[in-house]
DNA sequence: TGTATAGTTGCGCTACCATGCAACTATTGT
DNA sequence: ACAATAGTTGCATGGTAGCGCAACTATACA
């Protein structure tokens, strides 16, 4: 019984429901950067929903590299499926914003692949260095 | 979009997600007295969780006198309907216990009404004066 | 080897949520 | 009118969850 909990549990979050979203919009496995730019969500909490997601068995990992590519579990469980079922049904006009940005990620791959990395900087956790003109730096 | 995450909340507890079950498999509406027999969970508590589903939308209430009969809603909305299916698909096995609970309730109802209230006294409220032989009373 | 990049995780803080207890309200019966 | 019963809710407590920050790891490039 856990396990549905468990499922329902990572459900009950915007963020999750937005990133399952842009993956049945995609129709593609997503990178880290392409759902950061996308959500404009700092990357290490997509990080972060993005394990919740996969620890509940809703979407599964393929790693090329140091990219890792994240797509909707393909399980023919059928509670799995009535709950993709029920997120389609979720209005897409409540994701307009979500779609377009991702669909502008999308078009700068290259072979399929996303090359950019994560492109609204703000985004990037700070201990990376962040190009600016002068500034404060740590 | 809150309205989605308010449901998925509401069915993110394992006392929520047996009244739904309970409702599913009774096929019947069913009164706070008997969800607090057949669950074992006391009866403000009973009465906290309908809340929660009601408010969600997930279930309908219908009184009659003093007495509160609480049904699955009708809905027909896809996102509703798809969460009712994948409700359906929580392995009965694992509620075992909780039908054959409501079913000795539902054997005991009159003209298809409940008339006994909590049979389990220890889950009634303590404000309620509990039967006993001595003891402490307030 | 050192640097850069994609991605992950620990810590502390704040807000949220479930529960127990007790008091409460609404309705009906005496 | 009072008592009983079904059901609801306020308050306090403890546990859970999301977030910001910063440090970290894994992998690839120079």
């Amino acid at each position: 019984m856990q396990e549905y909990i468990e499922i329902f549990k990572a459900l009950s979050d915007e963020t999750r429901l937005r990133i399952l979203n842009l993956l049945h919009s995609a129709q593609t496995a997503l990178c880290v950067c392409e759902f950061t730019d996308a959500l404009e969500i700092p990357q290490y909490n997509v990080s972060r929903h993005l394990k919740i997601l996969r620890n509940a068995g809703l979407i599964t990992v393929r790693k090329e590299g140091r990219w890792v590519y994240f797509s909707l579990s393909t399980s023919s469980d059928s509670f799995y499926q009535a709950i993709l079922e029920a997120i389609k049904h979720i209005p897409s006009t409540l994701l307009l914003k979500d779609h377009k940005e991702i669909d502008k990620r999308l078009n700068v791959r290259i072979d399929g692949k996303c090359l950019l990395g994560i492109q609204k900087k703000h985004l990037q956790g700070k201990s990376k260095p962040i190009p600016t003109t002068g500034g404060l730096t740590k």
